[in-house]
DNA sequence: CGCCAGGGCACCG
DNA sequence: CGGTGCCATGGC
């Protein structure tokens, strides 16, 4: 992988395991919006990014290197080497090998913690396009605008002090429905410190969970998504309705088996690549309808 | 219309 | 503890 700047445009060549519309598309994030063909604005860390991919470049546009580095190396995940992480899943697990073709090109994204948490309240009992309009309701009623692209707003998820603005009537009508007092209520986790990012980033998994899972409205799968996607607890296995079919059909000979059970099963499986395997798991899974 | 969605909580035995 | 109903809202 290497990247120059051309003219407030970075193009990132010879990459390797990256496949933009994968990443954007395989449910690990809610605020972006496609463009075109494997073309993506991308709202993260207060920038707007218009990404697009051809073959094996990409392109980001009105940007440059130093926000490349500084930036959106780390948010793709790019210094990480994943044919390692496809090697040691498929080492002694031919029953991944078909996930991982397909979906080789997914790498998990090192998203902002605090907008990680609430999107995964958020997503309890939703489908992902709701999910996403939810997150947009919330960022443009509360966080910095930062422009357009092709008549596309996009807006800024607002800081914890910014949303701690928002009353638990004002956040229903962003259509959080009944997870609006589980909002509020994270929401003054973040804002007193009560959780504090570096810590849940330094403390293991376990103790990580434990602390997120104070809040109400926060239980094992979310807790275990937002230590994923927003802590880089790549550890995590996060057991949702479609990972629960998914691993019955393909490591429990079609029975049902406890959610429970099934993260105990993933985590002494997969190791420290649970969040990997979690997610071409998932994407595969979820796109070929398994188990349903 | 009914059913389900990247769940979690309260309440029950 | 394990099981069940309910929680808003929208897409199919």
């Amino acid at each position: 992988m290497k990247a120059e700047e051309i003219k407030n445009t970075v193009v990132v060549s010879d990459l390797k395991d990256f496949d933009l519309g994968q990443t954007m598309e395989c449910g690990q994030c809610f605020h972006f919006i496609k463009l075109g063909e494997n073309e993506y604005g991308i709202s993260a860390y207060g920038h707007l990014l218009h990404a697009k991919q051809d073959g094996n470049s990409l392109y980001l546009y009105n940007t440059g290197i130093e926000e490349f580095d500084n930036i959106w190396r780390h948010y793709f995940d790019l210094d990480r080497d994943y044919g390692e992480i496809k090697a040691f899943l498929l080492n002694d697990d031919e029953k991944l090998r078909e996930a991982v073709e397909t979906m080789w090109g997914v790498r998990i994204l090192n998203q902002e913690f605090f907008e990680t948490l609430i999107s995964f309240i958020i997503s309890q009992n939703k489908q992902i396009p709701h999910i996403k309009q939810i997150v947009a309701n919330i960022s443009k009623g509360y966080g910095e605008y930062l422009g357009s692209i092709d008549g596309n707003e996009f807006y800024r998820f607002p800081t914890a002090e910014e949303l701690s603005a928002a009353s638990e009537e004002e956040l229903r009508a962003c259509k959080t429905g009944f997870r609006a007092p589980y909002i509020w209520n994270a929401v003054q986790f973040v804002k007193d410190g009560i959780l504090n990012e570096e810590e849940l980033k330094s403390c293991g998994i376990e103790e990580c969970r434990n602390r997120l899972m104070q809040i109400k409205g926060v239980g094992m799968k979310v807790a275990n998504c937002v230590s994923l996607f927003g802590l880089g607890h790549r550890e995590a296995f996060p057991v949702d309705v479609w990972i629960k079919r998914i691993m019955e059909v393909m490591y429990f000979n079609g029975k049902e088996h406890s959610n429970k059970e099934i993260e105990e099963y993933g985590v002494r499986h997969f190791g420290n690549y649970g969040g990997y395997a979690q997610q071409y798991l998932f994407y595969y899974g979820k796109t070929e309808k398994i188990g349903k």
